[in-house]
DNA sequence: ACCACCCGAACGAACGTTCGAACGAAAGCC
DNA sequence: GGCTTTCGTTCGAACGTTCGTTCGGGTGGT
């Protein structure tokens, strides 16, 4: 449950397979919820037999557990590819926030399955997609940290950073990338300053 | 489903049973999510028989219903009560939040349900929600709007007021009445100043 | 005798998962 | 090169469980 096995031999094209029905399972999830969704519809979707699924996949959680892991791993490499070279805190803080966001614009089925399905997993799986979920929050609040080096008390730190990524954790409810006049990287921008400066200071710059 | 029957005769004692049922089933719906929460398991948190439950209420989703429409419109009320007699912009901001926050304090589990559920009711009972929602977000808006009366385009202060619900319901993903050294006071006067003069100001006061 | 209230038992549907058989390409053997 | 065996892959059909809901009847107060 905890490695994807490699050592079983396997066809090629096995793996881009298994791809294509975490993708499809991704999708489903985002739109129903991980209880609604039936391994029937996510078949049905990777035009795969419902049977055919087991053949990739141990079980439903295995599939969400996937999904989460993969999410999580994605955005902290994104993120120290992102930080590269950039040394003023505001902009590190800018940089994160924006790798965050432009990921959702990239891949919405699975950051609003990450969002909404939290505690769904359980035992090992939990661990071990919590683990990659505090390590990225935990390189995020290094660098709110960085912000004040000297004055910011600890526990305002890592209280302004929960509220930081409920903002753009958030925006998953809201957003629609059609149909929204705002582009994810302005977006990104807005919540940044809106955060670094406050509301009420951004008409004044 | 619309509206709670009155016109029917009722024993003493009935709105109150069914006060009750609603609890329990917003502390099951809390914590096992809508789907994995079993009429079973609400009937034996309330010590009701499974068919029992049917004579207070029409179906399950009938409850998430009444908790998520009772939920918003309290907090629409609280917020009326709490807006009296302030007109400093600040303050109203404060108090707002402050409204929200202790709501929270009060009424965890149902908040939990609003927050996680947005998506799950369908037809006239998610339109019945949805239009509390949109009042509560709307009251909340207009707030956010008088605190730059001249300079602030509507879209910005739209999009602020999205990344405040971000941070004054994602909370619910992170703090433990139990556990937290902050008082809910406490963690109300620091969103509303973090949304304000925003993080780096916060020192310099 | 009526009716609000309560419940044990069952129904039908949907779910995640498994079983056993089929197909086809590579591997082993003469 | 032909023939057989192996094994990764696919699937229709079913299994066992759990779920929301209903049915028919009971109980006690008015």
């Amino acid at each position: 449950m905890l490695a994807l096995d490699t050592t079983q031999k396997r066809t090629p094209g096995f793996d881009s397979k298994r791809l294509h029905l975490l993708k499809s399972a991704a999708r489903v999830f985002a739109e129903v919820g991980f209880d609604k969704a039936s391994m029937r519809r996510i078949a049905a979707e990777t035009e795969v037999s419902l049977a055919g699924i087991y053949h990739y996949v141990d079980s439903k959680e295995e599939l969400l557990y996937w999904i989460q892991y993969h999410t999580f791993d994605s955005l902290l490499k994104g993120l120290s590819n992102n930080l590269e070279g950039v040394s003023d805190p505001r902009l590190r803080l800018e940089a994160a926030v924006r790798n965050h966001v432009r990921h959702f614009g990239e891949n919405m089925h699975e950051l609003k399955v990450c969002a909404r399905e939290v505690e769904t997993l359980e035992g090992e799986a939990y661990d071990a997609v919590h683990e990659r979920r505090r390590s990225y929050f935990e390189a995020v609040h290094r660098i709110v940290m960085e912000l004040q080096p000297d004055q910011g008390a600890f526990l305002d730190s890592w209280l302004a950073t929960a509220n930081l990524f409920g903002m753009i954790n958030w925006f998953y409810q809201w957003y629609d990338a059609g149909r929204s006049r705002v582009s994810l990287d302005d977006l990104a921008a807005q919540q940044t300053s809106l955060f670094l400066d406050g509301y009420i200071a951004r008409g004044n710059e």
